[in-house]
DNA sequence: GGCTGTTGCCAACACATGTTGGCAAACACT
DNA sequence: AGTGTTTGCCAACATGTGTTGGCAACAGCC
């Protein structure tokens, strides 16, 4: 290691991490955190499995590596009140068409306690965070973003994990007008009694 | 085997049986399939891991036994039209406090292709059975269905698997006025474009 | 009593897993 | 050329897994 500066040095492996990093995603996306093997990860990557040990010590930190999540909310701010839900639904089916971080954490969160966690940082950070931009009320503001991920995250659920035919047969533009009125409620909705 | 009815004799080895099924659901649940191992459910049930093996035949046939689930809904045609929403959420979420069936499920699920099929089979037939009793619309029935069971499974989710703050410290009664809007939209509602 | 099927446990097998240490080749730098 | 570091692979270890076969104790029945 060097004392100084160290971060800019582009090292000659980085793409052997790379790719052993694209093959993690894949894999604990598909099979989850204890299917996933770091054989077959290192197979996938076509390297040997020592190798993912010496670039990211352990299963476990080669998950927290792969599993890095950001939801790049956009900034609710300079949203339409009225348009909340609808812009949320859309940000989030586009977020992760295509990017199969949030399943692997949504599989893995199941059964592994650590992504459990992050998850719940995840989404009691960013989320929670993007709604008080707006919400007066702090202690409704965290209930917000909880039903907002109940949702949200049961739509995941339902569609890439267990696969329930109606909910994958359909089309984003299709599911946006049934979800969108559900997520504004939750986000400028009083409850009725 | 007695070539006649042989259902209604019962083995001196039913105790141990239930024992064996109790022990596995709390596991399943706790730990999620690929966790869960039968050494650990059999020193549960105080008993030998081989026993496991003779009355169940393999990890995949204790799973399916400890995992048989009825959603038991109420008879829909029964229920004020405009009642619909709030008697489900009240009913999910009484139905699953307390038994952890569903929990084991849901979390076997995420890693097991057999209880992904299985959940699937649960609200695909029970769910969209239930809500075709009083929708008249066959192609609508089965999204309603989806949609519903994507709210459903996203508070579990939310609830019970991920243990989000904010969905945990609710109470039902706090949650049902919440959800029950969605629900009743889902259910009776048409998508506005 | 004797006999048959059941219940239970012990020990072991075969295999897959995460993880480690050592060693050769390629590289970077003087 | 020479030296220290990095990259990669191989072989192996320790452990935990589902699963199997054999063998003792017991219950039920003639």
């Amino acid at each position: 290691m060097t004392p100084s500066a160290q971060s800019t040095q582009p090292r000659r492996s980085d793409a052997t991490r790379a790719a052993i990093l694209r093959a993690a995603r894949e894999r604990f996306a598909a099979d989850g955190y204890e299917r996933a093997t770091i054989r077959a990860i290192a197979a996938d990557a076509q390297i040997d499995p020592s190798m993912v040990m010496r670039y990211y010590g352990s299963k476990e930190g080669l998950f927290a590596a792969a599993a890095e999540f950001d939801l790049r909310l956009p900034d609710l701010t300079s949203v339409p009140p009225a348009h909340l839900g609808e812009v949320l639904v859309r940000h989030f089916l586009a977020r992760w068409e295509g990017d199969e971080t949030l399943v692997a954490l949504l599989r893995a969160a199941s059964t592994n306690p650590g992504a459990a966690e992050r998850m719940r940082g995840i989404f009691a950070d960013q989320l929670t965070a993007a709604v008080a931009t707006f919400d007066g009320d702090p202690a409704l503001t965290a209930r917000r973003a909880g039903l907002v991920a109940s949702q949200i995250l049961g739509l995941a659920f339902t569609r890439y994990i267990v696969r329930l035919p109606p909910m994958v047969d359909t089309t984003p533009d299709e599911l946006v007008p049934w979800i969108a009125p559900t997520l504004q409620r939750y986000l400028t909705g009083t409850p009725v009694s």
